[in-house]
DNA sequence: CTCCAGGTTCCGG
DNA sequence: CCGGAACATGGA
């Protein structure tokens, strides 16, 4: 929104092999809401309009160097699908997903989200992103665009459950605010998880209330860069059976931790938000289709 | 009305 | 380690 009744200031940037609407459409974020033909959302502190229009990428003035971490153009989609297996339902979904990126997210913004999403479908965890957002977060601006930062976990830590449950949270208030206790006190360091490991930093994300494998696994992913980090809901579960588990008894969630950490490769993350991404958009089986 | 959603936690085999 | 059940809320 231009808040000063101007038109926007605009810089450009190149964006070869980027499709911004399946990279925010792909429910690894939930903040960015359609605007014209564009987006509007935050990243990190500074709000940010984007438009695409082919390889070219219209942003808020002075923004393109954010938008560029934030959206990963630096990296190769290329190198990485070219690590992926290439059965076929790993190709059909590259086909489709052409362009969705993987985004480097504020890593508290991201687990805190995340941590909203357990048992919730995507449309009702864009509507508790956005309540959070304007009830608790800071109102910001830059060059005539406005929006709402994500509130700290000193913020949410001093609300009260009811406060917190006031916003459609349900059963995940008290762990929304005991995760930001827990971290606003010092006892789980966000900053200091980017040096560990992968299974250290996802242990260590698991010591907080309402995450488990799952949500740990979406965090390193989308905020911390771990590229192996495979979160596995209800939505790969049935791809992962359905495609490589067809017609198996007794599959386990163990066996399907541990044939996505050795079947997929490297980047097994990426490979996981396209059969995610494809297999939630067109709600068709990824078997039988040739 | 019933079913399910980008799960986690706890509990008894 | 495994399967079940409870947990809030709102779309489909």
């Amino acid at each position: 929104m231009s808040s000063r009744g101007v038109a926007p200031r605009w810089s450009e940037l190149r964006v070869p092999d980027f499709d911004l609407e399946k990279t925010l459409e792909s429910g690894q974020v939930f903040h960015w809401v359609r605007h014209g033909d564009g987006f509007r959302g935050v990243i990190d502190r500074t709000p940010v309009l984007v438009r695409q229009r082919s390889d070219r990428l219209r942003v808020t003035a002075g923004t393109q160097k954010l938008v560029a971490n934030y959206f990963a153009l630096d990296e190769s989609l290329t190198k990485i699908c070219a690590t992926f297996p290439a059965d076929p339902a790993m190709r059909r979904a590259v086909e489709f997903c052409h362009g969705l990126r993987i985004i480097r997210q504020p890593a508290w913004e991201c687990l805190a989200t995340f941590i909203t999403s357990s048992l919730k479908q995507v449309s009702h965890i864009k509507q508790i992103s956005r309540t959070i957002r304007e009830r608790f977060g800071d109102a910001i601006s830059n060059d005539g665009e406005s929006g709402f930062s994500y509130p700290s976990p000193e913020c949410l830590a001093a609300q009260s459950e009811r406060t917190l449950r006031d916003c459609k949270l349900g059963f995940r208030a008290p762990n929304l605010r005991a995760a930001a206790k827990m971290i606003a006190g010092g006892k789980v360091d966000l900053e200091a998880i980017r040096a560990f490991p992968d299974d250290e930093a996802r242990s260590e994300l698991c010591r907080l209330p309402g995450v488990g494998p799952k949500v740990a696994n979406c965090v390193l992913l989308f905020a911390y860069g771990r590229r192996r980090a495979f979160p596995i809901d209800v939505w790969i579960a049935r791809v992962l059976r359905e495609v490589y588990f067809k017609g198996k008894r007794g599959v386990t969630q163990k066996r399907l931790e541990h044939f996505s950490q050795t079947y997929f490769g490297e980047h097994g993350g990426y490979a996981q938000q396209y059969l995610f991404h494809y297999a939630r958009t067109n709600r068709a089986r990824l078997t039988n289709e040739n």
